[in-house]
DNA sequence: CCCTGCTGGTGAAACGTTCTACCCATAGGG
DNA sequence: CCCTATGGGTAGAACGTTTCACCAGCAGGG
């Protein structure tokens, strides 16, 4: 294994100064710096990045703590979030919670061992204990598609609330009167959230919010969805569902279709995030639209400035508010 | 920040003693592992993974580099690797190469750079040079989805040419005289492979494979899919068409259902990776499945395994068939 | 009572960078 | 001609672990 001083030696020069053509390039003599680098290919010489962010005190790496990376709104985020990554030199660790508060923390704790200089996540649970205690430990951290816990913080979101109310007040445009939501687990917040907005949305109406008939499902998921609708098949059908996000409502609409239900005749169908696949499924769903790239990198923007211009950065909270997307399962 | 140091004060014990509470409990008596322990809990400690990194060697990190994170198929895979990786306590950094050599170049330093324990890769292109490079690093190195470079190396991998054979067998037993396959960049190897097996189908019912128009798409994804049978639509409709994913496929059945073209009746389709959205799609779609999750799962036991025991490890080269998934778009 | 072996623990030397203090020319200002 | 500044470089001390050699005590065998 080659290492800086071999190659100050094969260069003619001290270890300091290859550390500098490495970090400083332009403190050192054009000659030389030729030189080192002519030795850096020779050798094949590759920096070892752990005794760099031993000695430094930081690293060139983030992390990314996403609720699921099977769900296509999280692989945009991310694809967001690594644009910008590396463009900046960052490289990024990624870890998936599958919703359980134990894998995010033995994530979060993988993290704080790399000492990244950041971390980016949609946090599972409404606990920040663990995300002051990373600050404390001189890591940054920036909320992804969730509201700041603190001002002295960034968090970069969109209004689940807006966005339930404009969901279910289409559906109530439409002319449906009784609505069905079916939910993602309550303790995750935008699931919370949108339903709260379903139910202003009733009230808006002059409809009682309590009528609303949540359907609460253990995971985000096409098959659990599909398991809700069963639920719902079991007894009378409402006039319209409004489903968490998109996964949930292409297995509700899937489970729909094969037991001989219409939609949008018999049932009206919403969903959430505007995935991909909500345009091209079997009746094209309709959904609420986020700017789900654009979450992820502005969230890494605003991290990495916070990290590298720590003196003028300012927190900021940003919301964005989502857009409806009107197709087939609601005309 | 508090080290080992600060512990090991606090606990009245060496810092050794420390790393040995750490590292190898059995080795320390009970009474010293629970002061010590109470220790590291009093004072918050976290143990510092690049100086450990440094000093032993090797860190407990693997680097997975895909070609395209928003292809459902990847993101199985990456869940596979994840799972495996977590469960022998294994941190995974991630990369994107986006089908860009460039960008998978970029990422694979930065995975020297971190010193991985190993690398699962998917190969974007066929120069398996730098991949030496990495072995000579003395980072392992397991292939996924794609067949071993060399004999000792790991490598999982599904049949692509028996796989396009089936598809478009499939294709052709269903009536089909003209087919069209419309592949991603004939760069990377599956989609070679694919249509390679096309042409064997076509042999195999006495055709010439020279008839096989093909159509070659940018990039494997949705849109690149649409604009793909754009080029369809402008001369005469083919009776089939095999695309080389689903995202292809997916495009491809939305532009056709869009210019009122009807799938199956006037077009048969079929895609590749049953990806879950293909039994969701408008017309349900045909495709071929791969044990993907599995891929993932695998591949990582095989490259854990040549990190922890390398003087047990046998090399072994994994070869998966791919299964016919008959839906609507080819009834 | 000496020797051997074991258990539980210590001290200090690495690992490969970065960074601070310092050095030596040479150049220019007064 | 001295004094200071500047550019380009060096030496060596960190950074926080792990590991290896070593040691102290103690038990048991001869």
């Amino acid at each position: 294994m080659v290492s800086i001083k071999d190659v100050a030696a094969h260069a003619g020069v001290s270890p300091g100064t290859v550390s500098n053509v490495l970090n400083r390039p332009g403190k050192v003599a054009p000659a030389t710096r030729e030189r080192v680098e002519a030795a850096i290919r020779e050798l094949g010489f590759v920096r070892h990045g752990s005794a760099s962010t031993l000695r430094a005190g930081h690293s060139r790496t983030i992390g990314l703590s996403v609720i699921d990376i099977g769900n296509p709104f999280f692989t945009e985020v991310a694809a967001g979030v690594e644009d910008v990554a590396s463009e900046l030199g960052y490289a990024v660790i990624l870890g998936n919670s599958a919703g359980s508060p134990d894998k995010e923390d033995r994530n979060l704790r993988v993290l704080a061992e790399h000492r990244v200089r950041g971390v980016l996540i949609t946090p599972s649970g409404e606990d920040s204990g663990r995300l002051d205690r990373l600050r404390e430990h001189g890591i940054s951290v920036v909320l992804v598609d969730h509201p700041a816990h603190r001002p002295d913080q960034c968090a970069v979101a969109v209004d689940d609330v807006a966005g339930g109310r404009a969901a279910v007040a289409h559906l109530l445009a439409r002319g449906a009167r009784s609505v069905v939501c079916v939910t993602g687990p309550l303790t995750i917040r935008q699931c919370v959230e949108r339903r709260d907005g379903a139910r202003a949305a009733l009230r808006g109406a002059g409809l009682d919010p309590a009528e609303l008939r949540v359907v609460e499902a253990a995971t985000m998921t096409a098959r659990a969805g599909e398991k809700a609708a069963a639920e719902l098949l079991a007894g009378a059908l409402p006039e319209a569902v409004f489903c968490a996000n998109d996964l949930l409502a292409l297995g509700v609409l899937r489970a729909l279709l094969r037991a001989g239900v219409r939609v949008p005749e018999d049932v009206a169908l919403i969903g959430y995030d505007d995935i991909d696949f909500a345009a091209a499924s079997t009746v094209s769903l309709s959904s609420m639209r986020q700017p789900t790239y654009q979450l992820g990198r502005i969230a890494t923007e605003l991290l990495l400035d916070e990290c590298d211009n720590p003196d003028t950065h300012a927190h900021q909270h940003i919301m964005f508010q989502p857009e409806l997307v009107a197709r087939e399962s609601t005309q």
